[in-house]
DNA sequence: GTGCAATGTGAAGTTAACTTCAACTCAAGC
DNA sequence: GCTTGAGTTGAAGTTAACTTCACATTGCAC
């Protein structure tokens, strides 16, 4: 056969079939319906459910997660370009998230040279924390001044 | 004066009066009262809120952090040395963190060029899920064969 | 010393992302 | 054809990490 039925669906994928349900009425995720009401998945889910896990590993809701996949077309099973549109999309996001992974590591390692942690610019050149007025929070990791 | 209250404090690190309490109930933060029992904060506790807002970045759930602040003495302010040692423990976790998105940036560009996602080896070459067997969800990402 | 913003508390509410439950129906093997 | 393991639904429960609320108290400014 080549449609899979939920349990098939969550096996392969490694999401519970609540949480497909769940995506489905959170409009992630459809599903054809037998004569006795089971649903059926086409092939072509597994890889929306891998989007989904994806993006979710990157820290994205699935609210922003079902706006991207509303791009995809509705009306045919998406092609290898749509998939590419998106995925594409989202590895600017992945590097994004990177960058400030690694501006916060870098940032980390450099105060494990002073012990300071401030963050905001290490204590020991600036002792009264004069940055806190460019706003709240670690300022130099989510908004470094060359960005 | 070299105490901060509560709203200082919030103004200082970003985060919430209603946060801060929340960590203390946690047991992540702790402040000395004054005779009326209102808090008073040391300096030293932006450096401890500051951490705690750099491991959330790195999606550490509070658990984890209150048992890394744990290490600290508590007998006396932390010197340079104790948030040393406590930032290059960090420091490994982020750069796992960051090595794991990359392998999620590149695998998914692998992706882009055929358009698959299957995430578990392109399904050109792998039509059947054969790597299912190894586990749930997106194996090569989290799991990769040479780690 | 008086006023009013800041702070205190416990309890309840909120949001995301699910899971669990109860009660029922479907479907595949023997 | 009967059993039994999937599957269905709506409703309620769960967890993390907070926020909001109501109501009492404090403490700096004038």
């Amino acid at each position: 056969m080549d449609t899979l039925s939920i349990g098939e669906l969550a096996a392969r994928s490694g999401v519970a079939p609540s949480a497909l349900r769940y995506y489905e009425r959170e409009g992630l995720l459809h599903a054809a319906r037998t004569g006795g009401n089971q649903r059926r998945y086409e092939r072509a889910d597994l890889r929306r459910v891998a989007f989904i896990k994806i993006a979710q590993q990157v820290g994205v809701s699935l609210e922003e997660i079902r706006e991207a996949l509303a791009e995809l077309p509705e009306n045919r099973t998406p092609t290898k370009a749509d998939w590419s549109h998106l995925s594409s999309r989202w590895r600017h996001r992945l590097d994004e998230r990177i960058a400030v992974m690694e501006r916060l590591r870098d940032q980390l390692t450099g105060c494990i040279g002073c012990g300071c942690l401030s963050l905001q610019r290490c204590k020991l050149i600036n002792p009264d924390d004069q940055l806190a007025v460019r706003g709240t929070g670690p300022q130099m990791i989510l908004n470094p001044p060359g960005a």
